[in-house]
DNA sequence: CCTACATTGTGATTGTGTTCACATTCACAT
DNA sequence: ATGTGAATGTGAACACAATCACAATGTAGG
């Protein structure tokens, strides 16, 4: 078994797939060919095929895809046949807004933990959980089954609890700040910056008029 | 002038660099090098020189480049040298979020309009501005000058949403549910799928094992 | 069993973005 | 005015991802 590199693009789109059958699985279909799913997740039917192709042969030829054994074999592929455990550091507003996103769960995350440096906020209940002091973060985090952790702090604070979560042995941080975080190379870091999101759009909005050539 | 294709990859790198070069600037600095500004980015100091590259030549040679007018010159190649006016559809969890994010206008971006249906929201004040009937949507984003429209409503009536912004000329759209819209090519949307960025980071920290060859 | 047809799986190709490496250019000291 | 050092700007090379196009392989029907 050899391994070849896989595209992390290829990681999203599974699990896009995976979302997508699951809803094509309720619906009452029972075999999908790459057309299909391709449709229904507006990429091309050859993205499909290759991105699949990477961890084996799923299909029948000529046939198409087992909806049920696919959504099974992805959701193995990008681990999330167990549930996966997430803590979220910081509830203003976004903390807020995550903890009662419930469509997580449905998806097999799960936010088990919650802190706040703020005593007033401590103890309370938001969504499924009790918010803990910031100040328990490391012994909370090391001690428990953590693979991800959501850092939705004001910036100024982010370096220094992410110096933290690393302490504790985080492997993955998803944080909301823009992403200053130098981070050893063992841990995973992904920024969402939104007001870059929102350059790029009114940039491409401006300029799109692309070479009409 | 041969306007040579721009990756949208630099776009969001050049508002970085527009945000660290402001703060250098704060910080009392003048002149600054690719090298600094990679640093500071953590990127490679070719790129950086490379993005600018495609808008002509601001540096200096065996110098650097001044900040005070680089970041000039940044701001009008991403049109931030205007204030971006914002709309805001669906006032959940993620909406109040938004609008109280004040980091949002010091950046340029002002959300100067929004919306919900839930007549027990409408008419109320958060952040700076009024809560507006999401009935009234398409006649005020056709008259008043909205770049960008961001759309956090439940995923079930995003595409419905949608539709009404299309008929009101909107530009661009930021949503915030798994992107199952299929916009014509005229409008720009962009989708912030945090599961999804979760099953890379899951995926990825069980595998970055990777390659000893 | 053989033919017609559908759809997969994949090597080859194209496209796009990143990185290298070096010639070019400027500031400054002598 | 000339040489030295520093940093830019960029064509070329590379790396990675998307797409094509077709051989391989299945089903179904006579």
């Amino acid at each position: 078994m050899i391994t070849k590199r896989v595209p992390s693009e290829t990681i999203g789109r599974l699990f896009r797939y995976f979302r997508s059958l699951s809803c094509l699985l309720r619906e009452g279909e029972e075999i999908v060919s790459s057309k299909t799913l391709a449709e229904v997740c507006h990429i091309k039917p050859a993205t499909v095929r290759k991105d699949l192709s990477y961890f084996g042969e799923f299909g029948t030829r000529g046939v198409g895809y087992d909806a049920a054994s696919l959504v099974n074999k992805i959701k193995k592929i990008i681990k999330l046949d167990k549930q996966i455990n997430v803590a979220l550091v910081g509830i203003g507003n976004i903390g807020r807004a995550l903890l009662k996103h419930s469509a997580f769960e449905l998806e097999g995350f799960k936010i088990v933990m919650a802190f706040d440096n703020n005593p007033s906020k401590i103890g309370d209940t938001v969504g499924n959980v009790i918010i803990e002091d910031a100040a328990n973060i490391r012994e909370r985090i090391e001690s428990s089954g953590i693979h991800l952790v959501i850092l939705a702090v004001p910036d100024y604070a982010t370096s220094k609890v992410a110096k933290v979560l690393q302490l504790a042995g985080a492997k993955s941080i998803l944080s909301f700040s823009p992403c200053g975080l130098s981070m050893p190379a063992d841990i995973q870091v992904t920024c969402i910056d939104l007001s870059v999101e929102m350059a790029r759009l009114v940039y491409n909005s401006c300029v799109d008029y692309r070479e009409k050539v």
